[in-house]
DNA sequence: TCCCTGCAACTGTGATCACATATCGCAGCG
DNA sequence: CGCTGCGATATGTGATCACAGTTGCAGGGA
């Protein structure tokens, strides 16, 4: 029998084995659901059958009701009361609320990783910002690859607060504002906040290479009021 | 055919005719476990299969795996990398981390509450009190009981703020503490500081009464805190 | 006494089926 | 022209089955 199972014969040849796909299916269909999500490439009110998803993912219904089933648990997605699922409407109220624990959350999370972060991270959360500031050059920016970007930048961030449990329910939250980034992502206009956002996010770099955590969780503070603003403006949202 | 499927006939009969059982299996079973975890009930580390629990309820196995991939998504589970399913066992650092977020989320929808709070709220308010209190006097309280009503007192309070959306990540929160209150539960010597949880309640509601945030919030806090350097004396926690 | 081996029971995963219900479209009547 | 009622389609839910992987334990060898 070859040398996985037995205790202590370390080949060369074994750790070029590679893993053989150690996934579910569920839990990929649910990464590849959030994912979706999380980028706004959902529509709000955008309705989710079983069986259609499971036929464009060439799967059985199973793994998609199990990655339903956590998404909606994540008010990620939403059952109507005639159980069937949707991308969540968020309402004005709502949305605010959001915003308002975000300031929290990732203020804190922020204040926290400009005590903690370290000179490597330090280094990746630059070359974010480097890459968000040259998209932004471009004649043509892609609104994907922007947004891709602006995520990693966050929460590349809040990672360096070593707070995991904080960093999932803040996951948690962008999940349920993803959908209206779509909204956002397709209107054009959005360069006009576009320059303070990058304003906001060298204030927050500026703030962690001085260890000033109240520096960096104000432009937080000003990169989230503002982007909300934008959105709130834009109306995409129900009124209640 | 019944009124039911017209328009606009309204018949005092219909009001009686009660909800058919209108909630799926699925549901139930969550809802179930859901509230065996907060109430402490399960112990950490104690694993679930899904064939038994659905042995125990007398379904079959798929409402299990449902209500479990959503308890798992919410962090109130764990799937190993076995793919068994437990309950989790905290660490002592990820249970601190939880305080600390606790102390902000809690801390704000308490003073929003005190703002907010209205005279019918604060008499139900009022009355969970007293509950909490005549329970202690009893010779010999019940920990199961008593655990309930101060979850209900905590979470009439954060009703109250009318923010829906952190009730829900609060609740998330209390989800995940839920099972190291089994220890305390167990261990009689809670009472030491069962004195002081009434007291900080007690100020808790004063502070709600005089719609002052700010006091309503450092008496959370008391609560909060006391009641989490009880467990971590414990050490009911993995040391890491 | 300890460690290894091999078999049996058990577990989660994915697929498929049956069923009750909801939704949509169309015909028929007012 | 609009509303009602009915049939066809599609949807979520629950049950059952097959399978692969793991775990646990007993037996045999050193």
């Amino acid at each position: 029998m070859p040398a996985e199972a037995t205790t202590a014969i370390a080949s060369p040849a074994i750790a070029s084995l590679g893993k053989v796909d150690r996934e579910t299916m569920s839990g990929r269909v649910y990464r590849d659901l959030r994912n979706l999500i999380m980028a706004g490439q959902v529509c709000p009110g955008e309705r989710l059958s079983i069986r259609t998803v499971a036929g464009a993912l060439g799967t059985s219904m199973m793994p998609v009701r199990d990655a339903i089933a956590r998404l909606a648990a994540e008010q990620a997605l939403e059952v109507l009361p005639n159980r069937t699922v949707r991308v969540p409407i968020l309402t004005r109220r709502r949305f605010q609320e959001l915003r308002t624990i975000r300031l929290m959350l990732e203020g804190h999370a922020t204040a926290v990783a400009a005590e903690r972060v370290t000179p490597p991270a330090l280094d990746e959360i630059r070359a974010l910002h480097a890459a968000f500031t040259a998209e932004h050059a471009h004649a043509e920016p892609d609104a994907g690859r922007l947004i891709a970007i602006n995520k990693d930048f966050h929460f590349r961030i809040y990672e360096a607060a070593e707070m995991p449990a904080l960093m999932q329910i803040i996951e948690g939250l962008w999940l349920q504002i993803g959908p209206v980034l779509n909204f956002d992502l397709r209107s054009k206009s959005r360069r006009l906040s576009d320059r303070v956002a990058l304003r906001y996010h060298q204030g927050m770099l500026d703030g962690l290479e001085a260890r000033d955590g109240a520096a960096a969780r104000a432009a937080l503070a000003g990169d989230i009021t503002t982007a909300g603003d934008f959105i709130l403006a834009c109306d995409a949202l129900l009124d209640e």
